[in-house]
DNA sequence: CGATATCTTGAGCTGGATCAACATACGTGG
DNA sequence: CCACGTATGTTGATCCAGCTCAAGATATCG
């Protein structure tokens, strides 16, 4: 079997795994492996988006260019996570890797036929969008109502959260997964604003970082009554 | 039938539509009419979303309530959309009617197994929720990197196009269906602030304003380049 | 006709952007 | 191993778009 479903890391947690044994052989039929090195690009926006793709390891961004050429990056992609719209022509957003990644990727047509065959996978699809759509929208009123300290704080919150190994309950020490221009760049602010924001969190106590990356929660308390 | 689906204004748009008769019998079923004075809330942010509905006529907006009380309108509903979190048990967000409303509602349990009995029914709501994602995502990229003026100029755009029949044409002249206090709220900017740009669009000749309400667009080129 | 809500306009203030300098880490080749 | 170059992060100084506070203007309605 080409996709060697047996051996995916993300078997249970991947939509694909509420599909009972035959369905899993048929979508590993339609599907193949790829690779993507760090930076290179899964859709772009403009092209036609007739492939979609589970993430079975690494991390991709979903992102937006504006005319002056600023990035705005809308939404992490973690592994056993699904990208692709299934029902529009063409992409408005650029998916790219933000780490070596490997998708398990299926031709768009292929997957909507396995969708009709499987209301299964519907269901749990639907269950993963509307989850994605309670995600973007709980970042958008967070961008547009937080300021700039805030916005930071629920970053790392966020971080601490899936650095995490038991849900809801943040780490108490992680290395930030990304650079401060990706961090920028995901919470429309800049460079200088999300450094200047550590800085301060970190005199008022409430984190201590090591090294560039590396960040201590210190105070969980004091860091989560900033935003929400 | 309880439900007059034969007499339903969105019955060829909606969700449901995508049902063949006995489908569309059984949902009738299992679903029942509300109607929503302006104003009135469908869910507040902490209950049980244990319905899900279609708008019939009216409009709804999905809201946000942040500490200090700032309202955010993450989203607006229109007629043949679908409100409802199938797969979460607490809402994070309040669902309000804007305008007088009639709402088709279902219990999540029902609507659920409808779901799994009708598989075309899931495909349209994914398809649904995929097109919702993507208008949250524009709209927080619109937000994070647009200036005040290309927000107010985005939002001008939305309401020209909804207004007029033929989909992606601007209608040349419409009333803006809501208030500054509520635009500044979709926007993540003040009132003062819409109203300040929309006086300047005026001067630049990009649009004419008629009495509080009214909107003819002048030179919709000028206004479009302002935002994409 | 006054009362209340909505909208506009003005005058300053401020948080985050911008511009600029410096610091630190990390190769890569001499 | 060190010298250098590049990428990344921090800090400082200034600027400005949008917020805040305040005053009028324009409905709308009993």
């Amino acid at each position: 079997m080409s996709l060697a479903c047996e051996t995916c890391p993300v078997r249970d947690r991947a939509a694909c795994s509420v599909l009972d044994e035959a369905g899993r052989d048929e979508l590993s039929r339609i599907g193949r492996h790829r690779t993507l090195r760090a930076g290179e690009t899964l859709f772009a926006a403009g092209e036609a988006t007739d492939v979609c793709a589970t993430l079975i390891d690494g991390a991709l961004k979903v992102t937006r260019f504006d005319a002056e050429g600023h990035e705005t990056i809308l939404a992490l992609v973690h592994p056993a996570g699904f990208v692709g719209e299934l029902f529009q022509p063409f992409s408005d957003f650029d998916v790219v890797a933000l780490t070596e990644c490997r998708l398990c990727v299926f031709a768009d047509r292929d997957f909507d036929a396995a969708i009709a065959a499987h209301p299964e996978l519907a269901r749990a699809l639907l269950r993963r969008t509307q989850e994605e759509l309670h995600a973007s929208r709980a970042m958008q009123s967070l961008v547009m109502a937080g300021s700039g300290k805030a916005r930071v704080a629920a970053l790392l919150w966020k971080f601490a959260e899936s650095a995490s190994d038991s849900p809801c309950h943040p780490a108490a020490r992680f290395e930030l997964p990304l650079s401060r221009g990706e961090m920028a760049d995901m919470l429309g602010l800049t460079i200088e604003t999300v450094s200047r924001q550590l800085t301060a969190l970190e005199q008022e106590g409430a984190i201590r970082r090591e090294g560039k990356r590396g960040i201590e929660l210190l105070d969980p308390a004091r860091l989560s009554h900033l935003f929400d």
